[in-house]
DNA sequence: GCAAGTTGCGCAAACGTTTGTATTTTTGCG
DNA sequence: CGCAAAAATACAAACGTTTGCGCAACTTGC
């Protein structure tokens, strides 16, 4: 464990300040060039590193933004970090990851814990626990950017990113429709959640425009989990369903394992359509439709958001919505 | 924006020494216990929220621990950083998170910017295109805790969090002999890393058992994407082969798509053993039987390892090696 | 040839905490 | 009550950087 040298050590080799090296490493203000060259190569020479923690203390700002998120390795969440990254990086930024586990109490433990680091933005989709913004409020309120994705509470400072739930679900109600079933049912999540309840509204819209009635004894909430996919499905038949749009993948391969056990054929006596395109979507059999949840785009718009918050400093607030779109296979398709 | 309330402000509106408070927050050193009551009192009342950059410079070292991966969202990594997190997060250490798309230089400018920044630790899985490991060696020397898991070279300071990968692919090899197959193929990855070095290796261990000599022509590197299994099972049709075990589950899936193609019976005809356990493996028509990585649990060991080696500050040099479970489903079974 | 501007660099304070040492206050006990 | 020991608090320096200010030296323009 060597020490590592500072500005003061290259300063003393080369007689100048450290002052003057800063400057001449940061390039911020008047240094001669040939100081300057002097400067870079002793600083290699000696291995020498910026001391980020310094920097930030006397900046009064750090280089690092905080994620926030229910759970990492759900596919969704673990794009949308992936593509925030591979913005954030490449511009000096360090993406701390921090998950909730859709609890209140972790993210408020998190989101604490971010703020002692006096991170410069927050990228947020909030836990279901959270019913109230009031944290994050603190959160942008204290000058850090605030970007939320997914689920957001659109009336904070800053940024949210969400996908349009609405018009996703409107079209796959629509292709449900256009193939012929007419008794179609809805597979939900926590309707509190602005996610789940665009994509309600969506449906309710595509049923709407088709002339059919809305039925709430079809609509079942929280139920995007592959067991209760399976179990709804039991009841959506004895309510006469011939079709499904599930808010979740994994409650359409319920409804479709369920489908397989009793012998009824998919598509041909009954349709499904799910959400999110899971990566097993086109490998089942039949091939499940999915709307398509553009996790990788919204990780970058919202790095990109909250690099231009940075720069014009200014408190905005914006609503990006990214477009969802349909992806066709078989488990609806009857014509 | 608000200003933060720092120390400072809390010894002024108390009278105190700012040192007293920070004793008193952080309950290191001797003060009275009506003070401290005082001082946190104030602490809530004020909105006091300790600045770590300043405690962590300091105290010369940081809460920080680096992950450094090449894709956050593929999900054995994703997985990993989900275990690792929710042990260092309630440990109080943030983690930092960086993909290096298994490219060398982009693994060199996240590590150097960590350093920068720094952290307590590492916990690297290197890149695809690191064959020196000279630069990880300087991050352990520069007294950064290094945990390397999956991919890591063995011989740096610090720990190292592994599969049991030859014992994995001699469990897989051994099913599919025990299952009757005879001519058994190898779909492979880069042998130079130790990961499929070692599947290569249990798998030839189990051919040697069962008194089958190798056969380097029914050996395929670089093999482990779906389109590269597609490819290479013609090719090991053309060699006679009845069986293959794969060191990924992507190459399984085209290996099987091109038997459905061909009209071969899996696994009537033809037996497939994957690796890695991926979502689908359960959910395709057969099922496909595969070794499970412990991803979850290798982030667990690995964050623990970093924890136990902050504690007692040795250099110390060990190797984990955790078991890897095969999963027995229906694309290997004959009797 | 001299005022005005420009350039290069040093000085010192500051960011907010921690910590070794010094000082004051309290406590205990003969 | 007095004195030593212990407890509580104050002081000041330090972590490594950045940055406003100022000064000298040098350049420019007329």
């Amino acid at each position: 464990m060597q020490i590592r040298p500072t500005i003061v050590d290259i300063a003393r080799e080369l007689n100048l300040h450290p002052s003057t090296v800063s400057r001449a490493l940061t390039g911020q203000g008047r240094v001669g060039e040939a100081t300057k060259d002097l400067v870079f190569k002793k600083a290699v020479e000696l291995g020498y590193n910026c001391n980020q923690v310094a920097s930030s203390l006397r900046k009064g700002i750090t280089d690092t933004v905080g994620m926030v998120v229910p759970l990492i390795n759900r596919l969704f969440f673990s794009n949308v970090i992936s593509g925030a990254e591979s913005v954030l990086n490449p511009a000096g930024y360090n993406l701390v990851v921090c998950q909730t586990h859709d609890r209140k109490e972790d993210e408020t433990r998190v989101i604490r814990n971010l703020l002692r680091n006096q991170v410069a933005g927050m990228i947020v989709s909030h836990s279901l626990e959270t019913t109230n913004p009031e944290l994050l409020q603190t959160v942008a309120s204290n000058g850090v950017a605030l970007v939320q994705f997914d689920r957001a509470f659109e009336d904070l400072t800053g940024t949210c990113v969400v996908n349009d739930n609405f018009g996703g679900a409107y079209a796959a109600t629509k292709h449900l429709l256009e193939n012929g079933y007419t008794r179609i049912g809805h597979l939900g999540g926590e309707f509190n959640a602005n996610v789940y309840a665009d994509r309600l509204a969506g449906y309710k819209k595509a049923l709407e425009e088709a002339g059919i009635e809305y039925d709430e004894s079809i609509i079942f909430d929280h139920s995007i989990s592959r067991d209760k996919g399976f179990y709804n499905m039991a009841k959506a038949l004895e309510k006469k369903c011939d079709a499904l749009y599930c808010a979740g993948d994994y409650a359409a391969l319920g409804v479709m394992e369920y489908a397989r056990h009793n012998n009824i054929r998919i598509p041909e006596d009954f349709g499904v359509v799910g959400t999110a395109n899971e990566i097993f979507a086109e490998l089942i059999n039949p091939s499940l439709t999915s709307v398509e949840q553009n996790a990788r785009d919204i990780g970058i718009l919202a790095a990109e958001a909250f690099l231009s918050m940075r720069e014009d400093k200014a408190p905005v607030k914006k609503k990006i919505v990214v477009p969802m779109k349909l992806i066709v296979r078989g488990s609806a398709k009857r014509n």
